[in-house]
DNA sequence: CTTTTTCTCCCACTTTTTCCCACAATTCTC
DNA sequence: GAGAATTGTGGGAAAAAGTGGGAGAAAAAG
């Protein structure tokens, strides 16, 4: 039920096909999934049934007149496509989303335990060494206990 | 036929003839939409049911003797129009709407669960570059747990 | 009333997507 | 360690989607 954890490197074949690691295959309820776009050009996949609840909480808190609201719609809900994973594992990332999240052949198939990330390994790559000093600066200030 | 999202290119023809995504058409209740002018110079595109929703919406809280209501009127409720999809799942444009958004021959056509948006390409990358840092703000200001 | 333009409906071509099978490499099992 | 199953990757063929254009009907213009 949940989705496990795990970092992945796979290719993304001619066709705009990536294989799902087994592993994290393994943790998912069915193969249907939403990918959308996620934050720092990467994208994001939940399950449909957590994709349904993230995306009725941000339509709940918006209406189209109002200009954030419009703003987290296009850029969030729009490009979201539900994937189906094929007999081998796969899915097919639509166009738009292979775009958005500059992949090449290389990719990075991250499982955060409640999502899945999508990222081309270099951007990937260059993302951690990016985020070096604020991850320091991020972990001192959590407040962990009993740990 | 509840997940009606995702961001396709299409091409407008010659003869303002815009291909429906089969993916957002597959979403749809019947062959029949509501165009009209959106915010941000994009034509929104609603289901008869949900722009009728809309429009007595906008008059039930409104008041012709007021300056605001027949602003909102003239630009949202003037210029809607009926458009049919026709057998190769296209919409004709109507040359006043396609004016307003625009339109050449690269298009966006946004799903967004409630409505669909059509914008000229290029407008909507100049859109997404100009709302990037209160997309930032915005996105910080979610408060979305849990996910 | 005739001519020209616009709009519809239909067909055809090209590209993309989907479905299926095959193969190599790795992992698992006994 | 040898055989069997699993995993990741590639590709061919069929189907679907997107695009362009022609012929006739309707509308507009002269």
């Amino acid at each position: 039920m949940e989705l496990v954890t795990g970092e992945f490197r796979n290719t993304l074949d001619d066709k705009g096909r990536l294989s799902l690691p087994a592993k994290l295959r393994a943790g998912l309820p069915e193969n249907v999934l939403v990918v959308t776009q996620g934050m720092d050009s990467c994208l994001w996949l939940f399950t449909p049934e957590r994709w349904n609840a993230l995306s009725e909480q941000l339509f709940a808190t918006t209406s189209l007149f109002h200009q954030q609201a419009r703003i987290i719609q296009r850029r969030i809900i729009a490009p979201a496509q539900e994937v189906e994973i094929d007999k081998a594992g796969r899915i097919a990332i639509p166009q738009s989303l292979r775009e958005y999240a500059g992949l090449s052949k290389d990719c990075v198939v991250l499982g955060i335990t409640k999502r899945l990330e999508i990222w081309d390994a270099e951007a990937y790559r260059a993302w951690i060494d990016a985020t070096e000093a604020e991850f320091a600066a991020a972990s001192e200030a959590l407040d962990i206990q009993n740990l």
